[in-house]
DNA sequence: CGGCTGACTCTGG
DNA sequence: TCCAGAGCCAGCC
C-alpha cells in the first residue's frame, strides 16, 4: 500500500486500529506528518468503501462520535462501537481513558 | 491559479 | 461542566 497522499496515510492509520479501541481526530493527525484533526474528519467523511477503514473507531476528544450527518450512520457507528465491547453514557461518549488506542 | 469546505482541537470565561 | 471563538491545511471545484 503506498501511501503517498495525506489520505492514504489516514486510511492506513485507521486500519491500525485494533478490535474493541478507538482514536481521536487529533491522535491519527499527530502521528501523521503535516496532518491536522480537520484532515482526519475531512478524510473521514470521505472514506472510500473499497478500503474497508473503521471509520467508526475515529471519534473526537472528547470520546464522542462526531458525525454530522444526523441520519442513521451516526447511530451505526454507535451500534458497532457497542458492538465491539464499549460502552455509552449517559451523554453519549466513551470512556477514552480505557478504549484510546496509542500507536507507536 | 484562487477560493471554499470540513466527521476537529485548544483556550478562556 | 458547558459555550463561543480562532487556528489549521489538503483536496476539490
Amino acid at each position: 500500500m503506498t501511501a503517498s497522499t495525506t489520505y492514504e496515510k489516514i486510511y492506513s492509520q485507521v486500519n491500525k486500529i485494533p478490535y474493541g479501541k478507538v482514536m481521536t481526530y487529533g491522535q491519527i493527525a499527530s502521528v501523521i506528518d503535516r496532518c491536522t484533526a480537520r484532515m482526519v474528519g475531512y478524510a473521514m467523511a470521505r472514506v472510500p468503501i473499497e478500503k474497508k477503514v473503521p471509520w467508526h473507531r475515529v471519534i473526537n476528544s472528547k470520546g464522542e462520535v462526531s458525525i454530522r450527518a444526523h441520519g442513521d450512520i451516526c447511530m451505526e457507528q454507535r451500534l458497532l462501537l457497542e458492538n465491539e465491547g464499549m460502552i455509552f453514557n449517559d451523554s453519549g461518549r466513551v470512556d477514552l481513558a480505557c478504549y484510546r488506542w496509542v500507536d507507536y
